[in-house]
DNA sequence: ATATGTTCGGTGACCAACGA
DNA sequence: TCGTTGGTCACCGAACATAT
């Protein structure tokens, strides 16, 4: 998208000019002119703000997010620092659209404590002192393939259908591939009842799907995964007496 | 039509004031 | 001292609005 350039220096005197002439609303003793006086100095360090990137390396807010941190990697970065560049009240939603959309590694404070009290994830001892309204992005890297694999899940949250079909869906675009408890999560729309329909799923419609505990030790806890595209033949949950019996007989009535 | 930006409603973390 | 309460903040995804 194209946006007009504008010269930061044109955008500063325009902004010295209109603080100086606030000088004159300031000695006033009505409350609305200065407020009012004081509205098109925010929107020119606004612009000014966004001046500071060109617009033919980033023309849109979350492109000169992005730029911003990829000139400043590994580096802990102040929310207040986006709302600068970014030009844009709600920087945070841009953020997230690079971090979950697009598969930049940008953490915040918030996440950084989430990983160290999971304690799954080493934690450098620099980023424990980040605070929730701070950000950095970790790996100069975009991770096309986790990208990709959300505007997959997204695709497929965003359709009608049931639950459990959406899972196995998404379950089949990612064949031989784990998944994981949070992406299936999302795909059911916060359901709370999708790890049951996994289950249905394996059990009852007999789909080969793998975990930790179910086939595959190797996998993580919390990661699912389809080992391949193909249906054994359906039973529910209720095994005949006959063949129960036989089964019984068979195995001498003990565990296998 | 698509990209970009804003608003909305819900959630939980955190903190300080308060009262038992 | 400790638990409760109320306020603030950041986060999140969806819905809505506007610009190109």
């Amino acid at each position: 998208m194209k946006a007009k350039q504008v010269d930061p220096e044109v955008s500063r005197q325009k902004v010295a000019k209109l603080i100086r002439n606030f000088e004159a609303e300031l000695q006033s003793g009505e409350l609305r002119p200065k407020v009012l006086a004081l509205v098109p100095i925010f929107r020119g360090l606004r612009d000014l703000g966004k001046a500071l990137i060109p617009s033919e390396y980033a023309s849109a807010a979350r492109d000169r997010i992005l730029y911003y941190f990829r000139k400043y990697p590994s580096t802990i970065i102040n929310g207040d620092e986006l709302l600068v560049v970014s030009g844009i009240q709600e920087y945070a939603r841009r953020l997230r659209e690079l971090r979950v959309q697009f598969g930049w590694a940008i953490v915040s404070g918030v996440t950084i404590k989430e990983m160290r009290e999971e304690e799954a994830e080493e934690v450098p001892d620099e980023l424990m002192v980040m605070r929730p309204n701070e950000y950095i992005l970790l790996s100069a890297e975009e991770d096309r393939d986790a990208a990709h694999r959300w505007h997959v899940a997204n695709m497929i949250r965003k359709q009608r259908g049931s639950v459990r079909d959406k899972i196995l869906k998404y379950l089949q675009s990612n064949v031989g591939h784990g998944v994981t408890n949070e992406e299936l999560r999302y795909v059911a729309g916060d359901k709370t009842e999708w790890a049951r329909r996994v289950r249905e799923l394996r059990t009852e419609f007999g789909w080969p799907i793998a975990t930790k505990t179910t086939g595959q030790p190797d996998l993580s806890v919390g990661v699912y995964v389809l080992l391949a595209d193909r249906q054994s033949p359906e039973h529910d949950r209720k095994i005949p007496d006959d063949i129960r019996r036989e089964v019984l007989r068979r195995d001498g009535y003990k565990c296998k």
